[in-house]
DNA sequence: GCTTTTCATG
DNA sequence: CATGAAAAGC
C-alpha cells in the first residue's frame, strides 16, 4: 500500500481554507497535519473538509497554536494529550495510529528569543517529546514524527547561516536538542531523500519579499523511524501554496511511504 | 448635454474597492457620490479610480463616515465645510459644482435611536443645511443634493410601515424635518420618475436574508431643484452591487439629466 | 453582519 | 506582513 501524509503549518485555518482545499484536491494525501489552526474545535471546517472527503480530529484553542489532522481512512487512535506538563500546557499536539503507523503532529513553540522564557519552553517542549517517545515507543515501531518543529536543523536548511546563526529557530542549543530527540531513532526524511537540496518550507512575512527572493527556512519536517524511513519513497516541499494571494507563511511538506513491507 | 451622476453609500471604500471600480466602468458616470468611506484621506485609494478614469475629492475622518466625490472633469468649485456647527462636525458633508450644477453629497446622521442624542444631532444636520441651501442658493439654481440621507420619506419607501412607523428613519419628527428642507424647492426624483414603485437601496446586514426576502429602506436619495428636476430623463436603483459577495448595506442610486436647455 | 481600530502573537 | 480578538458603530 502506497501511503501520502503531508504537513501544513496554515496560520489560521479559517482564513486559509481555500488554500487547504485546493491542495487536498490536488494532493490527495492520506492524511494531512495541520499546524496554527488558531481556532476552537467549535469553529473548526469540519463540514468543509467532509465535502472535500476527509474526516478531522481537532487539538483547538483559542486565537493561537491550534492542531487537526485531515484523514480519509478513520483513525484506529487518537491522542491529543500526553499527559505531560510542557506539551499538555497549549494545543500544540495531536497523534493518531493510522494505517499502522504513529502519526504524531506537533508545533512547537516558536521560541521568541533565546533568552526570553519562551526559549526554554521551546527547549522542554522537545525535551519532554523524547521522553515521550521513549516511554511509549520503540525505535523499531513504525511512527512518524512531523508537523512545524520551528528548528532548522543544519546549516544547508537557512537562507544565510552565517547571519541567522544563534537566532530562534537556528541556535546551537535547539539545534542539540532536536539532534537528541531525533538521535532516538528518527530519520529527516526530506534530507535522506534530497541530501544536498538547499529546500526551504518557510519564508517569513516580516522580511520583505522574502518568498520572491527565497530568504526562508525548512522548519516543517517529517521524521520516521528507521523502518519506515527506508519506506520512503518520495519526498518534497509543494512550494506553490506560498505563492498564491494570501498565503499562510509556510507551505506543504509531503511523503510518500509504501507501507507494503 | 446629457450628464449622469450617482450616490453609494459604500461601508468602507477599502473593502469596497472591486465592487466600486465595477460599477464605474458598467455604468460610467459623471460623478459619484460616495458616504461612509471610513479612512481618512491619505488611506483613500486614489490610484485605482486615476487608473479608471476619475479623479477624487474626499473629506475623510478616521474610522467613521467620510464622504468623497468621484469626477471626470474637474469641478468649477469644491466646499468640504459649510461653516456652521452641526453639518462641520464630523466628515459628512462635500459639494462641488460641476458642469453648472451643484452636487451637495451628505451622509445624514443615522440618529441611533430617536431618545438617543444623536437624533437631535440628525434633526438639526437637516435644519442646519436646509438654512445653507436658504443663504446660499436659490430653489432656480440648478442644484443637486443627494447621498445617504437616512430617512425614508414615506410609507411606500420602507419595507413595513406599520411595524416600522417611528423607528429612526422612518420616525414622523425626521419626516416632517426632511419635508421641510425640501420644501426650500427640491423634488425627490427617484419619486417623481416612479410614483408608484417600491424600491429599496438600503437593507439591514443584521436583518437575516433580509436581501434576498427584500426587507429593505429607501434612505438613499437625489433631490433636485424644479429647474433639473424637469430635467431628468431617468432614475433608478441599481441592486446588483447589494447581491454580490462582501456587498455594502446599500446599493447605488443613479439619475440622468439632460442638461442642454 | 460587516467594517473599522487597536492589540497580541509570530 | 499576517492572523485572530474585542469593541464601537450602523
Amino acid at each position: 500500500m502506497v501511503w501520502k501524509m503531508a504537513t501544513f503549518n496554515v496560520n489560521g485555518i479559517r482564513a486559509r481554507l481555500p488554500i487547504v482545499l485546493d491542495w487536498l484536491q490536488k494532493e490527495a494525501p492520506d492524511v494531512l497535519c495541520l499546524q496554527e489552526i488558531k481556532c476552537q474545535e467549535k469553529d473548526f471546517p469540519f463540514k468543509a473538509f467532509e465535502a472535500a472527503g476527509y474526516h478531522a480530529a481537532v487539538r483547538g484553542q483559542k486565537s493561537f497554536n491550534g492542531v487537526a489532522l485531515l484523514f480519509r481512512d478513520a483513525p484506529e487512535e487518537i491522542r491529543s494529550e500526553t499527559g505531560r506538563d510542557v506539551i499538555d500546557r497549549e494545543a500544540r499536539f495531536l497523534a493518531a495510529l493510522m494505517n499502522g503507523v504513529w502519526v504524531v503532529n506537533t508545533y512547537v513553540p516558536q521560541g521568541r528569543s533565546p533568552d526570553d522564557p519562551a526559549f526554554q519552553f521551546k527547549l522542554g517542549f522537545l525535551k519532554e517529546l523524547k521522553s515521550w517517545f521513549e516511554n511509549h515507543f520503540d525505535p523499531g515501531d513504525r511512527l512518524i514524527w512531523t508537523g512545524d518543529i520551528n528548528v532548522a536543523p543544519e546549516p544547508l536548511d537557512v537562507f544565510d547561516p552565517k547571519r541567522l546563526e544563534g537566532e530562534v529557530g537556528f541556535h546551537p542549543e535547539e539545534r542539540a536538542v532536536l539532534a537528541d530527540v531525533t538521535a532516538w531513532g528518527l530519520e529527516d526524511v526530506f534530507r535522506k531523500i534530497h541530501p544536498e537540496v538547499r529546500q526551504f518550507t518557510f519564508w517569513d512575512y516580516r522580511l520583505p519579499k522574502s518568498f520572491e527572493r527565497n530568504l526562508g527556512w525548512r522548519l516543517d519536517h517529517v521524521f520516521a523511524t528507521r523502518v519506515l524511513a527506508e519506506a520512503a519513497v518520495d519526498c518534497g516541499v509543494d512550494v506553490e501554496p506560498r505563492g498564491r494571494e494570501k498565503p499562510s507563511d509556510h507551505t506543504p511538506v509531503w511523503a510518500v511511504f509504501d507501507l507494503s513491507g
